[in-house]
DNA sequence: CTATGATCATGA
DNA sequence: TCATGATCATAG
């Protein structure tokens, strides 16, 4: 069987405000009406398909940057997370953002940096998470847009910088999850014993495990607080 | 392998 | 209980 597993019958949004439509019209539905309306069936659960809940929403939004290293919707310059929320509604996960570069010039600016890139303009969908209901059953809550405040920059600037002085110096390989206040890194890899070629303190190649930057829920809950609060 | 999409599962 | 470290699926 190659049946394909995955379609996109809806063409990609060429306005902001289209996407947005669709927003609204997934809002209120569960993740099995949106899957049988894509003609998709639902996964027992999430232990061998993480990412599914991401993908449905890209396809039902029209989603076209693949896994290339842009933004999801390309032509209007906005990435859509999924942000699963639990049975206190509150961000159940952090937010995987990005990869940590494995080399670096050691002249990389926030402002240009891949992450800052990424989270310029982010369509947040919130999504049911509760262990206790069934996959199809969870409800897709009101999508928002957003962009970094000025001050939530400055929160995010503030431990990529920290992160990347580790870097920069070799100790990528050193830097836990516990380091960073909003933004963490975290090793982000088919498995551990997955090896990428960085660079050592002394300046040498090493062998490391891969790394990716998260958003700390202690973030993200402040996003959903502000989109919220702004109804 | 690296990128995308993330959540799982166990130790503290 | 919950965050850290580990892991799963897929495309190129």
């Amino acid at each position: 069987m190659t049946e394909k597993k995955f379609t996109v019958p809806i063409s990609k949004p060429n306005t902001q405000q289209e996407l947005l439509r669709r927003c609204e019209l997934l809002a209120g539905k569960t993740l099995g009406q949106l899957a049988s309306e894509l003609g998709m069936s639902v996964p027992e659960n999430l232990q061998r398909n993480k990412g599914w809940v991401g993908m449905l929403l890209e396809a039902y939004l029209g989603a076209d940057a693949g896994n290339q290293t842009e933004p999801d919707f390309t032509d209007l310059g906005i990435e859509m997370k999924t942000l699963p929320i639990n049975a206190l509604g509150q961000p159940k996960e952090s937010t995987y953002v990005c990869t940590v570069s494995l080399e670096q010039t050691g002249e990389l600016s926030w402002q240009n940096s891949w992450i800052r890139r990424k989270l310029a303009n982010v369509l947040w969908v919130p999504i049911e998470a509760d262990s206790n209901i069934a996959l199809a059953d969870r409800f897709v809550g009101n999508a928002w847009l957003w962009q970094p405040t000025a001050e939530q920059d400055a929160m995010l600037l503030q431990d990529w910088s920290e992160l990347m002085d580790r870097i920069v110096l070799g100790e990528q390989s050193e830097i836990t999850a516990k380091e960073g206040e909003y933004l963490q890194i975290r090793p982000k890899a088919a498995n551990s014993k997955v090896l990428a070629t960085g660079i050592s303190s002394a300046g040498a190649k090493q062998k490391i495990n891969p790394k990716g930057f998260y958003l700390r829920t202690t973030f993200t809950r402040q996003l959903l607080i502000q989109a919220q609060s702004s109804n």
